[in-house]
DNA sequence: TTCACTGCAAACGCTTTGCATATGG
DNA sequence: CCATATGCAAAGCGTTTGCAGTGAA
């Protein structure tokens, strides 16, 4: 990731930890510059682990209470497989996509498609409600993959 | 619901139970039955306690186990909206339908939108991918609802 | 100086597992 | 009969919480 954008983002976060009177504290910014190193999604244990390996090693309560932080101020996204541990993704420079989840290799495909966008239009027209995100995940198995049925992600 | 079609999904189950050479317990149909008589989402919790207060009061252990025969043979399908714990819902004669989760009160809509069909074809199409099932669901809150920001669901 | 934050470990809540007992086929 | 299911309790595992010590403002 280029330096400006990478300082664009440390920018938000900093003026989200201003704006709420959150301390600015190293682990923060040395957690947010590893989310944003990190491609695909992660869950909490892995992030934790990257973190012990680098000038920063936090604890597991600071991991949580930063991802909880960057959630709030939207740098991030929160997903749910439908596996017992939520897995997170960096959402800035990262347009709104949807999901395709490999039951076999358990691989997660992104993909957008615009027609989404009509249906949240009509749900909120008939429906009487304010909607803020969606989250659209097909199951399924992908073809000719060469490493699908084998669990890699 | 009746008795015609509660006797319906008993066949099924029970042919389930009879092609997997799993054992037709009093157990299993008792809880099949407890689900199908509920009304909405449910999580294993709220279900164990139904059944403790029934005529086959069942351990934990056996909630689960007839629940993931129940995922199986596709009678009950299973959400993850957001919680740490799954919910789950009757899924026969009940068509396919997609949810508005109310992030004030928790209260959980179902609508249909027939538009996710041809989504679901694209994908199919475009990324070589084979598609079981999906989720679509909608945060946002709810509007003109006397009860919205009450706990309640 | 002060109070929010960090690190550590214990607690929590849902789910899974192990094992002795019971029972469907 | 005996392999599978049940019940109970313990263990697992991701996440949250409590608390003493630390450091940002």
């Amino acid at each position: 990731m280029k330096t400006e954008k990478k300082n664009q983002i440390k920018d938000i976060f900093d003026a989200y930890l201003s704006k709420k009177n959150y301390r600015k504290t190293p682990e923060r910014y040395a957690i947010l510059d590893e989310i944003y190193k990190f491609k695909g999604h992660f869950d909490v244990e892995s992030m934790y682990i990257n973190m012990r390996n680098k000038k920063y090693p936090v604890s597991r309560a600071t991991v949580y209470n930063t991802i909880e932080i960057l959630l709030e101020c939207q740098l991030i996204r929160k997903h749910q497989f439908g596996k017992n541990h939520a897995q997170y993704e960096k959402s800035f420079f990262n347009r709104q996509h949807d999901h395709l989840i490999c039951t076999n290799c358990e691989k997660v495909i992104e993909f957008c498609d615009p027609r989404i966008q009509g249906i949240k239009d009509a749900i909120e027209d008939t429906m009487k409600f304010k909607i803020n995100r969606h989250a659209l995940n097909f199951y399924g198995q992908c073809l000719d993959e060469e490493n699908c049925s084998k669990k890699n992600y």
